[in-house]
DNA sequence: TTCTGTTATACGTGAAAAGCGTATAAGCGG
DNA sequence: CCGCTTATACGCTTTTCACGTATAACAGAA
């Protein structure tokens, strides 16, 4: 039950973190949390190896997100999305 | 959603006919890892709050990156990278 | 001028989580 | 059988980020 309880904590604290940053003058970035990596991957059809390289991470770390062990980062969860729209703009931004 | 999903799907599909119009199987991106964060933002003309909150990550973590405390990583990186390349694609990838 | 309310940036602390190397193994087409 | 892809365990390193505090630069009010 601790382990429930921490769950319950951790879902208050993001639910602030998104209170929080919901209000932020401008624009916010409404971000999915629910990113379905392996769908993203799978549409480039590489193989985890390739799209880790090509895109500076890890296999072991695109399997945690693709297996939904661990959950990518702000940052990398924004780059998973950029891949999925706009696949070409991220290529080229690495390439040069 | 299941509309959205089909979109970054669609989207990321297009990698394939970069990667196989381009150059051949399994080309790697290089990374420099000295990137200059602060330029990168400076750029934008944002401050650390709103480039933060714009592209997924903590006020405090840009901090770490731009004052050379700690280093992003790979995803991370990749994602500043493409900012400094092509700003607009990351925005549109974002607001979608 | 002085007080005061932003706005931007810097940073210590510390818990939680992610990042990722290495090794091992199963499934499969060739 | 071989090589490629993917899954999973173990475990150590590093980052992420909340919370709090502090310091300037400014703008407008008193």
């Amino acid at each position: 039950m601790a382990k429930a309880k921490n769950k319950m904590v951790e879902g208050a604290r993001q639910a602030l973190a998104i209170a929080r940053g919901g209000k932020v003058k401008g624009f916010r970035v409404h971000e999915p949390k629910d990113l379905d990596v392996r769908a993203i991957r799978a549409a480039t059809k590489l193989s985890q190896a390739q799209f880790a390289s090509r895109f500076g991470f890890s296999v072991r770390t695109l399997q945690e997100w693709e297996q939904r062990r661990e959950v990518a980062t702000g940052a990398a969860r924004a780059l998973l999305r950029v891949i999925a729209h706009d696949p070409a703009a991220v290529e080229r931004a690495l390439v040069s």
